[in-house]
DNA sequence: CTTGACACCGACCGACCGGTCGGTCATACT
DNA sequence: AGTATGACCGACCGGTCGGTCGGTGTCAAG
């Protein structure tokens, strides 16, 4: 009675994977269906097995590269205890990515042009919004631990907030910048200057 | 002989104004020509006659956007002498455009989503580009001048032109942040915290 | 071997879109 | 009035793309 089982979740991963690989490298629209039923070696109609819509699987897509991105980050930073290293520590892996290979920024403009062309369509965007929300509640609670340890000086957890944003805000900003500006500078030394400024004069 | 003349110059600004503001409520790909032609109040053919294609339009509509706010801001802020208020004056006006309605930041991210996509077609984007450099070297002008007059403390020129693109990738990566929110936090309270520390901790 | 459930596929379809082109209209010069 | 010219237009075309669907291969149970 029944047949071949494959692992449908798995299946649905590879695919998604595969995905945005072709997407990061040409764009999101730019990039046809059977584009990506080619990279990910499949038949375009057995996407449709895997996926409701184009929308519905760069979304998924998506999701799954930043959950792997953020869990990465945060499962490291966490086992460290000195707030300051910890801190950086998420910061840097955050950014690893994006320092060991170009396509991985190219990704995320991706993920940028989607999220964002996409915004009415509040079924796909959320859960990609509230990824983006998990990521500054670790930083404001990474914050908040240094500050009750007392190696942190902020005034409340409203100014760990404001500063969460700003931080994550310069993160995004300046990975767009080194794109659009063809890496004429170096990613990692502008995001210690800033780090150097946060740690040593605003969380002093 | 001579029939009726108009100021082609003059009507190519008015289309790609239209043009980008359809092009800011829906985005780059999902706006056709026929709606930018409805909007602008002509016919399809007629966008032709003032721009050789659809993506040689968009890149003018932004170069034209640009160089208003850039040109804005700049003119406003160096009537300023005193370099700290030059420099805070250049960043709120440069902002002013956001903050005064939700539909510019769309307009922006319209304009991310084409010069990061194109990016390989360096024929459109490098004027772009280019407007992005000019406002960066008007930053590292104040920040000198600042330098110069004894009220900023820098070390060298390398340090101005770092801290300029921190500043810039901040701006941009915050009105990002703030749309993809949803304006779920006060935009202006963001900059003036980051402009707090900039004046107050880093240039001191 | 037969059967049937299931994964897989790619030819096909209809909608749409960027860009063209032949023709119209208004103007201004003769 | 006649006519030349530039501005304007929208029906049309070639081509593309997202999504569908009927059919094929395969494996396991009977």
């Amino acid at each position: 009675m029944v047949a071949r089982i494959v692992d449908k979740d798995l299946k649905r991963r590879d695919i998604a994977r595969a995905a945005m690989e072709v997407f990061s490298e040409r764009g999101f629209d730019a990039t046809s269906m059977s584009l990506v039923a080619g990279s990910a070696g499949v038949g375009k109609g057995t996407i449709y097995e895997y996926f409701d819509s184009k929308d519905e699987m760069i979304a998924a897509a998506i999701l799954i590269w930043l959950e792997d991105i953020i869990e990465g980050a945060r499962s490291l930073s966490q086992r460290i205890e000195d707030p300051e290293l910890r801190l950086r520590t998420f910061v840097s892996e955050s950014m690893a990515e994006f320092t060991r290979d170009q396509s991985a920024i190219q990704t995320s403009i991706s993920v940028f042009q989607v999220v964002l062309s996409n915004l009415d369509n509040s079924k796909w965007s959320d859960p990609i919004q509230s990824a983006f929300k998990d990521t500054w509640k670790i930083i404001v609670q990474i914050i908040m631990d240094g500050h009750e340890k007392g190696v942190f000086n902020i005034s409340d957890q409203g100014e760990a907030e404001k500063i969460a944003i700003n931080l994550l805000a310069f993160l995004d900003g300046i990975c767009l910048h080194y794109y659009a500006s063809g890496g004429r500078f170096d990613l990692m030394t502008q995001v210690d200057h800033y780090m150097k400024y946060l740690l040593e004069e605003t969380l002093k």
